[in-house]
DNA sequence: AGGTCATCTTGATATACATCAATTTTTAAC
DNA sequence: GTTAAAAATTGATGTATATCAAGATGACCT
């Protein structure tokens, strides 16, 4: 069952089958529907979530009224407000759906216990912040070393999956332009 | 011994005196002169740098010559190439005192080691990264959403210590933009 | 199919900021 | 303390990209 978690599992930790039991025994499994917000600023964040299928946004709107999204997930991403989830803070972030999508949610307090009967789970999740945390200083790198052309063409080689998939303006927003800009350079190429 | 340090480790994960001195006795400490490379691209990363005291720079120079600051670290901060550490990769960072600095290093063999007497401190590892994670998050969204100012100011409010303390042209080339610009931005305030 | 709404494109104008160049101020070295 | 080197300032000009506005294309609903 959720073959593909499983492999996401033994990607980075090689967790014994009882291991990986005890883990999807914690996750709970949902539709949603294109637009649904699964998190809003305010929410208390007990959760987050696994793709098993759909394209999902998170994103921050700012005393401008400006929103600024922060991260986009397909199948076998992991998506929530972060910082909001390890804290214990309210949400800063909306979660939504770009698609219909269906999710698997894994609760805090569930994972804290997992953390203590194995600890295992907290190297692999050590291990997938590292590479968020990578991820991400790649990101602010490329923001200030490349112009608007050079960080698009560096996104569609990063994540072409997602390229296809999302519309123009969020992308545009990812990467801190704005759509009339990215339009002209997908056409200049 | 390095109450600094103790009080450092005690702020996240409560351990207990025994396993404070485990980890310190990981610890080799050094001296370092102003302009110093502790890492430079293609090394061996096998430590990474707790500052005693002073002051240090992670940048990184583009194809085109160009560099970029990662990160600053000051008294009480971690610094190295996370990612070349985490990856077992050779650095693509430069790593280079600011200041004379005095510096504990803790090497990667021993912490994994530590990890397996002592999952505590893989907790502990877990939210120093989580942190960083949410610190470079808010750099992103603040390089989309902030003009050249305002960028300035948040820089200024979050980091007041480094402001004082390093050079006008590294603290541009941090925020991303021209020493000119910084220059007229304090002017102007 | 037709109509409505969302998304994308294209052109004209405006602006924040980089770049270049020259000068002043600060720091470091002997 | 004098000189050299590094860092910061200031002004003039250029450019990438935002913004504004209008129109074209595409998707979705009944």
């Amino acid at each position: 069952m959720y073959l593909q978690l499983q492999s996401h599992l033994l990607k980075d930790v090689d967790f014994n089958p009882e291991e990986i039991k005890a883990f999807t025994n914690l996750l709970s499994r949902q539709k949603f529907n294109k637009k649904t917000l699964l998190l809003q600023p305010g929410d208390k964040v007990t959760k987050e979530y696994y793709v098993l299928k759909g394209c999902l946004k998170a994103y921050y709107i700012d005393e401008a009224g400006q929103d600024h999204i922060i991260q986009f997930a397909i199948e076998d991403w992991w998506i929530s407000d972060f910082e909001a989830f390890f804290n214990a803070k309210p949400a800063q972030l909306y979660v939504e759906c770009l698609e219909d999508s269906e999710i698997l949610s894994l609760d805090k307090l569930d994972l804290e216990q997992l953390y203590q009967t194995i600890p295992k789970f907290e190297r692999f999740f050590r291990l997938k912040v590292t590479k968020a945390f990578v991820a991400l200083r790649n990101r602010v790198l490329s923001g200030l070393q490349n112009d608007s052309k050079a960080r698009y063409k560096e996104f569609c080689e990063q994540y072409p999956d997602l390229e296809k998939r999302i519309p123009n303006y969020n992308i545009a927003n990812y990467l801190g332009m704005s759509p009339e800009s990215l339009s002209r350079i997908r056409n200049s190429i």
